[in-house]
DNA sequence: ATGGCAAGCTAAGCTTGA
């Protein structure tokens, strides 16, 4: 099963620069979406649902903001909009569809970017996502949870780990934090695979930061350690280009 | 320390993003 997560930035933005032409010829299983930047009604779904997908979309209350969404092509058993927390539910930042063998989360968490109260935002969510997951592992514990963590675990993740230490994305208790999901019982699968450095997946605008590549690696795969044994091949797409971010690619041998 | 670029709202400039 190839499975794609990507932040769109603007999924009408990225289909003005090809994106199911792009899905077309790659032909993922399962395609999580990010940072959709639409309702249902302002998306021409038929150019993707005539490429074989079911599409399930969690938007935010907020027209133009967040958004996530998953079109898979194989019907899912069941699928759970947003994670029952109304205070992120009304973001749009969460969809999960479940299988026979595993489930998949497509989340995109809170930047902190703008200032305090959307960084303290963010550390609440991060504490509560944690705490959301532990529980549906209860029920669910084959699970696979990609999209846009907006952070950097480590200095191998980003261009400038020493200029960029008091950046939201890549503080001491952002990262501390991953580190303890991780040992909750997941497994980057990306680095799991690659050591390699320099992999990001996410560039700004700015300053022709891709071309230079100074870039993040904020986009993941993470899934539960007894799917470990499934993984078959992580990548980061990084010459594919509809967004700010990459897509990131994973294949599981699930069903 | 600051600014730089883009998407989308809404109708010229604002908000958010990392």
């Amino acid at each position: 099963m190839k499975i794609i997560s990507y932040n769109v930035n603007g999924i009408r933005a990225a289909e003005r620069k090809g994106l199911s032409q792009w899905l077309k010829n790659e032909q993922p299983d399962i395609f999580c979406l990010q940072e959709l930047k639409a309702n249902e009604d302002q998306i021409d779904l038929s150019v993707f649902q005539d490429l074989g997908y079911h599409i399930y979309l969690h938007s935010a209350e907020k027209k133009g903001y967040s958004g996530v969404g998953i079109f898979t092509k194989l019907k899912p058993n069941n699928v759970e909009i947003g994670c029952g927390m109304a205070q992120y539910d009304r973001e749009g930042r969460v969809i999960r569809a479940d299988y026979n063998d595993f489930s998949v989360i497509s989340t995109y968490m809170p930047s902190g970017s703008s200032g305090d109260p959307r960084q303290n935002f963010k550390m609440e969510w991060l504490e509560d996502f944690r705490s959301y997951v532990q529980e549906l592992k209860k029920d669910f514990p084959n699970l696979l949870i990609c999209g846009d963590y907006n952070i950097c675990h480590q200095p191998i993740d980003i261009h400038d780990p020493v200029r960029n230490k008091n950046s939201s994305g890549f503080l001491p208790e952002e990262r501390e934090w991953m580190t303890n999901f991780l040992n909750d019982g997941f497994i980057d699968t990306f680095r799991h695979l690659n050591k390699e450095p320099d992999q990001y997946s996410w560039w700004s605008y700015r300053s022709a930061a891709r071309e230079r590549n100074k870039g993040w690696r904020i986009d993941y795969h993470m899934v539960t350690e007894n799917l470990i044994d499934k993984l078959q091949s992580a990548d980061i797409l990084q010459d594919v280009k509809h967004s700010d971010h990459c897509p990131v690619k994973i294949e599981l041998d699930v069903t």
